[in-house]
DNA sequence: AATAGACTTGAATACGTATTCACCGCTGCT
DNA sequence: AGCAGCGGTGAATACGTATTCAAGTCTATT
C-alpha cells in the first residue's frame, strides 16, 4: 500500500510558491496571474495532485453532497428517477449520497441523521415521508428538505409531485366517456399523499358526473395486494368493467390476473389504467393507458429548486405539481370517435 | 438560516472537559471512565451534538464511503443488485456514493478521479469496465476496487461474477436434452465478458455435443436490438426451434416479438431462454426460463471482499465466480422426464 | 517624479476532529 | 511508607484545504 497522497503543499513546493496560490489556482474565480497558474498546473501534473474534496468541505461548510434516501425500488419510476437526478446533479457539481430507508418514521428519521452527519447539502426524500421534528431540526440547521412523488400536510416543506388529483380525475372521465359503468379502484396506499391524491381526484370526478366507483380498496403500492384485489373484485357479485390501478406497477400484476387467470380480453371486456408511465407500460405485454409522470420535468424542477434553495436564492418553500397527460394506449377501450 | 453548528469543543465547554475527552466518548474502543461518559453524553443530548463526519475522515483517512459506479438501469438485475449492496454496506458502516457513467472507458476514469477526490475507501464497478492505466493509479493509492458482473483480463483486479461459462453450459445442455435441434443465441454485449462468457460455454458444450449454433447475433444487451435480431431470424432460411438470449432484459423484449409480432407459442413452437432471473422472470407474462445469477451471494461477496481489502485483511486480488442453478418455467419445452 | 491605486502573493489562521505524549492520581506491592 | 505501574485526562498537534490580511510590485495619473 504505497499510498501517496499529494498535498497542495508538496505542490507548492514543486513549483516553488505558497500553499495559498496552489489553493487559488484550484479554486474556480479567483484570480492568479498567467505566469503562476502555470507554473502551479505544471507541478500539479507531474505529481498528479488532485484537490482533497473532505478538507475542502470542512472549510467552506459546502460539501457538494445531496443525501437522497428512498424506501424501494419496485416500482421502476424511481429506479428513472434517480438515473435522471443522479445526472442532473452532477452536472450542477453536486454527487448522490444514496441510502434506503424503511417506510416508517424512525427509519427515515435514523437515515436523516447519517446524512446531515456528512454534512449534505440537501436531502431528497423520495417515496418516504418523515416527522415534523425532524423538518424542524433541519430547518435550524439550514438543510433544505425536499419531498420528490410525496406530498406532506406541513407546507413548510417543498416538495414535487404530479398532478395527482388531476390525473386521477382525467382517468374517471376518460373511462366514463368510454361508456364504462363499473369503475374499481385498486388505489395507491392511503397512507401516502400519492395514492390518497389520486384516488380523491377520481372519487370526486366521478361524483361530479353522477357515477360512483364500483369498489375502492387500497393495494399499498404491492403488487401481490393489487393481484388479491383483483380476485376479490371478481369473486362475488357483479364485476367491474374498468380498473383503475394506482400506479403502473400495480396494474402490471393485475393485467397478469385479468389475462392469466380469469381470461379477461384486456381492452375490450375489462379496461385498464395505470398511472406512471413508466418504460414498460409500453411494452406489447402490457399496452398500458396510463397517466404520465413526466420524469425529466420532475427532476429538472425538484433539482433546480433544491440546488437554489441551498445557494439561498429560494428561501420560500414550494410545492410544485407537474402535469402529466393521459396516455391512451390498448389497455382500457376507447370512447367513441376518440382522437389521439 | 440559523445554522446551529455545535462542536466537540461546545460540549467539551458545556460539560466541563476537554474536547479530546469528547473526541473519545465518541470513538468506539476507546477507554473512558463511566462518570467522564456520562457527563460527556448528558451535555452532547443537551445541545444535540453529533460528530462531523467530514472532519473525522479527514483525520483517520476513513471515509466510511464506497464509490459505487454503474452504467445503466435498464437490467432491473442492477436495480436489485444496488438495493442489497445498500444495505450490505451499510450494516458494515459504509455509505454509498452512486455515479452513473457512459460505458466507455473515459467516462468511467472520469468519474473515478472524482470519487478518488472524495477519499472513497473503496469502489465498486457495475456493468462497466476500466483503462489499465487507472487500476494502476488505484494500486498506487491503496484504494481497492472490484467489478461487479464483469471479469476483466487483468487478473491483479478482483471481480465478482456468476459462473458464466458454467451458465451458458446449462443452457446448451437443457436445450439439446429437450430436443432442438436450431439453437440460436441472441448473446450479451460481446465488449463484456458476461456477454462473451456466456456465449463461449454455449457454443463450446453445443460443439462437445457434436451440435452447433443456428445463429449467434451480438444483443448489446439491448432491448431494440435483440428484437431486430429475433425478427432477423425469422425473416428468411430456416427458422430457429430455440433462442438462448443472453439476459432476461432482452428476452423479454423478444418474447414479445416471437408472441405478438410473429403469433408463436412460447414454449411449444419456439423455446425461449434468459439470464440471470431477474424478478419479472417469474411473472405470468413472461414466465421465463432462466439462469439465476444469486444476486444475494453475489453482493454478499462483493462486500465482504472489499471490506477485507479495505481493512488489509485480504491483499490478493481475487475473481470471485459464483454458480447459479437453470430456473426451469415455461418458456422452454423440458426435456422427456424432466423433473424439478 | 511622486503617489494613489489596482493586482498579486505569502504568512497566518480556521474548519472540527483524532491521536500522541506528558502528566496526574491511584492501587498494590514490598 | 515508598515506589513501580496503570488507567485516565488534558495540552498540543495534525489532517489538507480556503480565506483573511498585510505587504509587496507595478501601472497610471497628476
Amino acid at each position: 500500500m504505497p499510498s501517496v497522497k499529494v498535498t497542495s503543499q508538496d505542490v507548492a513546493r514543486l513549483a516553488g510558491v505558497s500553499q495559498p496560490t496552489v489553493s487559488r489556482v484550484f479554486t474556480p474565480g479567483v484570480k492568479v496571474s498567467k505566469a503562476m497558474e502555470d507554473k502551479v498546473r505544471r507541478a500539479a501534473d507531474e505529481l498528479g495532485y488532485r484537490p482533497n474534496t473532505l478538507a475542502r468541505s470542512l472549510i467552506t461548510g459546502q460539501s457538494m453532497t445531496i443525501g437522497l434516501i428512498v424506501a424501494y425500488f419496485d416500482n421502476p419510476f424511481y429506479v428513472e428517477a434517480l438515473e435522471k437526478m443522479s445526472r442532473a446533479l452532477k452536472d450542477k457539481g453536486y454527487n448522490i449520497m444514496i441510502f434506503m430507508a424503511a417506510n416508517h418514521a424512525g427509519d427515515v428519521d435514523q437515515v436523516v441523521h447519517d446524512l446531515l452527519d456528512h454534512q449534505v447539502d440537501g436531502i431528497i426524500l423520495a417515496s418516504v415521508s418523515t416527522s415534523s421534528a425532524l423538518t424542524e431540526r433541519l430547518h435550524e440547521e439550514g438543510v433544505p428538505l425536499i419531498l420528490f412523488n410525496r406530498g406532506h400536510e406541513d407546507k413548510s416543506l417543498s416538495a414535487v409531485t404530479s398532478a395527482n388529483t388531476a390525473g386521477g380525475r382525467k382517468v374517471a372521465e376518460f373511462l366514463l366517456a368510454g361508456g364504462h359503468k363499473r369503475i374499481a379502484h385498486i388505489s395507491g396506499w392511503q397512507g401516502a399523499s400519492t395514492g390518497r391524491d389520486r384516488c380523491a381526484g377520481f372519487a370526486k370526478a366521478l361524483k361530479e358526473k353522477g357515477a360512483e366507483p364500483h369498489a375502492i380498496v387500497d393495494g399499498l403500492f404491492s403488487r401481490e395486494a393489487a393481484a388479491a384485489a383483483t380476485r376479490s373484485f371478481f369473486a362475488t357479485g357483479e364485476s367491474p368493467d374498468a380498473i383503475f390501478v394506482g400506479n403502473d406497477h400495480m396494474a402490471f400484476a393485475v393485467i397478469e390476473v385479468l389475462k392469466g387467470e380469469l381470461g379477461l380480453a384486456i381492452g375490450q371486456e375489462v379496461s385498464v389504467v395505470g398511472y406512471d408511465d413508466v418504460a414498460m407500460s409500453a411494452w406489447p405485454s402490457f399496452d398500458l393507458t396510463t397517466v404520465r409522470q413526466p420524469a425529466n420535468r420532475m427532476v429538472d424542477a425538484i433539482v433546480s429548486q433544491l440546488v437554489a434553495q441551498i445557494e439561498g436564492r429560494a428561501t420560500e418553500p414550494r410545492q410544485i405539481e407537474i402535469d402529466g397527460p393521459l396516455i391512451v394506449r390498448g389497455s382500457a377501450r376507447k370512447p367513441e370517435g376518440w382522437v389521439a
